[in-house]
DNA sequence: TTGTCATATCGACGTTCATCGAATCATACA
DNA sequence: TGTATGATTCGATGAACGTCGATATGACAA
């Protein structure tokens, strides 16, 4: 990094507006109060899965609604989903597990890509 | 943190209606593509301050929609505003330099609250 | 004061999105 | 097959929010 003045930028160079775009995509998963409360359910788990059933009761949603937020967070790629028999089951995708912890936890982590 | 089965949770405990309320507001803040670019704006000039009037045209959004993002930026804590003569400077908050970081260059970093 | 310029606020509009009931699809079991 | 149950998709509705033109505010200059 080139310092050119008195201080030191906070970053290099600025977004574009394509960066940009994608980068709010990422941040809008995370911005539903349903959502986080999913991912935060099925990361708190010792089983480290839990199934769709398991999920409607405690969040005070409707059934279609929990549905629909469990798919935006598999499209996202936070969790993944598996059908066993007539049960869906989801946990949280391996990958994603440090970027998990810190978003939910607070803790030390990495970005958000 | 007790492991009472074959894994590790990933969080400790699930999170709240509150805190998942709380802290959707905070992403939320980072999920419009207009003000992360200004985000990155004012974080990658070296001099650490922009005014206003700079910011107008990169954006290609109205000065009043350029305001408006502005102040909601103010809001949340992430950027200070500065009244001088009639110029308006805006800055990284010293205290989410860090953070802001990591948002947009994908270093690591501390959480986001 | 008067005028001008920078910025914020107001009011309105259109889009996006969370939500839910109903319909549909898929699986298990008789 | 047929029925029951779990889960997703569809269609509609209402709320939240990004956007902008117009107007207001506030600061400097003449």
């Amino acid at each position: 990094m080139e310092v050119v003045s008195c201080c030191v930028p906070v970053t290099e160079e600025a977004l574009s507006a394509d960066q940009a775009r994608d980068l709010a995509d990422d941040f809008k998963v995370l911005s539903d109060p349903v959502r986080l409360r999913l991912l935060s359910l099925i990361a708190s788990v010792p089983e480290g899965e839990v199934c769709a059933c398991d999920m409607n009761d405690p969040l005070e949603r409707s059934q279609a609604t929990v549905s629909h937020h469990l798919s935006v967070l598999v499209k996202s790629g936070l969790i993944t989903r598996e059908q066993r028999g007539k049960w869906a089951w989801f946990r949280i995708a391996a990958d994603r597990a440090d970027f998990v912890r810190s978003v939910l936890g607070g803790q030390p982590v990495m970005s958000i890509s």
